[in-house]
Order: structure tokens, then sequence, then C-alpha cells
DNA sequence: CCTGAATTGATACTTGCTTATCATGATCAT
DNA sequence: ATGATCATGATAAGCAAGTATCAATTCAGG
């Protein structure tokens, strides 16, 4: 039977309260305010496990290194800064995404990225 | 200056010729019909040089490897069959992309990307 | 509080993709 | 043709993300 451990007890609540996708580098760096001996092996652990149990999912962006985010969120797309290379997500979705494949083909899922500058990074340059 | 050879013609033609993304591997398998001897560090340094020079883009979608296409084309997006891993060219676009952006990002450009099954995987099954 | 089972953290390793190295071979201006 | 230059192909090396290993540590039931 598995353990209820510090590590993942703090990892589990920081993925799940973040409010946009955080990378494995970041959730070992955020994790070890808690925990400074945390180490990267366990933050991969962790994302594992929660990934099996549907508790986290990968979000995969063209460009733009893996990161993690909570599966409590309905469907939703990003928007990746190109200057600050963080990820936001986006609320909504579009009508009609399913219509552009062509006939014959079934689609179960789609992706939407937007990449510009995000409204900091806008309004400093 | 650079030297005119069968492997950069062979393979530049046969870029321009396809009618939809292509990986490293693919390109090389493709151009050993040609060339039986081309060696997969050419098909790097051609899409290199294509790319730099404007002709050849990277196209990037989450969760698959690496393609090559002609920038030739049109504004399009691409459908991803998860049977056959084949990669697809779609015709179209949708309208209102950028207004999922919030109010002060400025979207400089967007990718969509469907997930499915394409019409003979589906045939097939 | 103690003992067996699970977990941790450091690090070595794997995997997939791409680039560097270098001896050999192709290209082209003369 | 021919020599200087550039390109090729095989393979080693690089790189980044993720996984395996293992001694040391932590957990939790009796």
């Amino acid at each position: 039977m598995p353990y209820a451990t510090q590590q993942k007890l703090t990892l589990t609540s920081l993925i799940t309260k973040a409010e946009r996708p955080l990378t494995p580098a970041e959730i070992c760096r955020a994790g070890r305010k808690e925990i400074p001996s945390l180490g990267i092996a366990t933050v991969y652990r962790a994302l594992k496990q929660l990934a099996e149990e549907g508790q986290v999912r990968l979000v995969e962006i063209p460009g733009v290194s893996p990161h993690y985010e909570c599966t409590a969120r309905q469907h939703h797309h990003f928007f990746f800064c190109q200057h600050c290379h963080s990820l936001f997500n986006l609320d909504g979705c579009l009508r009609g995404v399913s219509g552009l494949a062509p006939k014959g083909f079934s689609v179960k899922r789609h992706e939407i990225v937007l990449y510009g500058e995000c409204a900091d990074c806008r309004g400093r340059a």
C-alpha cells in the first residue's frame, strides 16, 4: 500500500493550486520552498502516479518543453508568450473545429495554441 | 560557394513535391530510392540549409515527432491519425481564433491540430 | 517504539532527435 | 583534366526529458 509522504502531499497540492501549467523543473523549484531536499526524480515519480490516477495531464505545446496541469479544469487551450516563455490558459473554444477534417475522417480531439506577447510583455516593450 | 549535388537536388525536389509533412527518416527513406547510399546526416544538413533559405519549415505537433514541409503552401493546419501516425494537411481555417486571447495580449500566430482516425484507418477498423 | 515495506534523493542510464567529426569522394573554375 | 574546395556518409557525440538503481530514510501497523 502506498504511503502518504510529505513530498506527495506537497506536490499534489502545489499542482492542484497552480493556475497555469508547470514544467517538472518549475514544480521542483516550487516544492523546495516546502521541502528543500526535494529531488527531481521524486517530482517525476509523483507526476507519473498522478497522471495514472487521472489527476494530472501532460500539456504538449509545439516548440515548448513539456508542462503538466491538473485535470480538474474543463476543456481549454493555451497562449504561449514568445517573450517571457510563459504558458497561459485560455477560456472558451471555437465552433466548427471538427469541420476542418476531410470527409471520412473522425476527430477525437483538438488543440489550439496561440503565440504572441502577453499583456505584461507588451506593455514593457 | 555551395555545390549543386545530386543529394541536394533530389531532397529539395522530394520535399517540394510532398503533399504532406515528412519526418527526416521518411525523407531519407524516400531519397534512397534515388540515391541508395543517402545518409541521414545529409538529410539533416539539407533540411537545415533549406530552412535557413526559407524553402522549408519545421512542423511541430504536440506528441508527434518533428516533420518538415515546403513553405510554398498557404496557411493551413494539420490532422494527425492516431492509428497510422501520419500527418495530413487540412484546408481552411477558423474565424475568431485571435479572439480567444485575453485583453491586452497580442496574437502573432496560431496552430490548430486535430487528432483522430483518417479515412483509411477508420475503414479498416 | 520497532520492524518490514514503501519512498526518497543522487546519479547513472536510456531513448529519440540532432549535430560534430573526419576520411573519402564529388563538384567546378580554370 | 586537375587541384582546391565543398559535400557525403558512417558513426561518435551532444542534448534534453524521463526512468532505473540503490543505499539511506521515512512511514505506519502491531
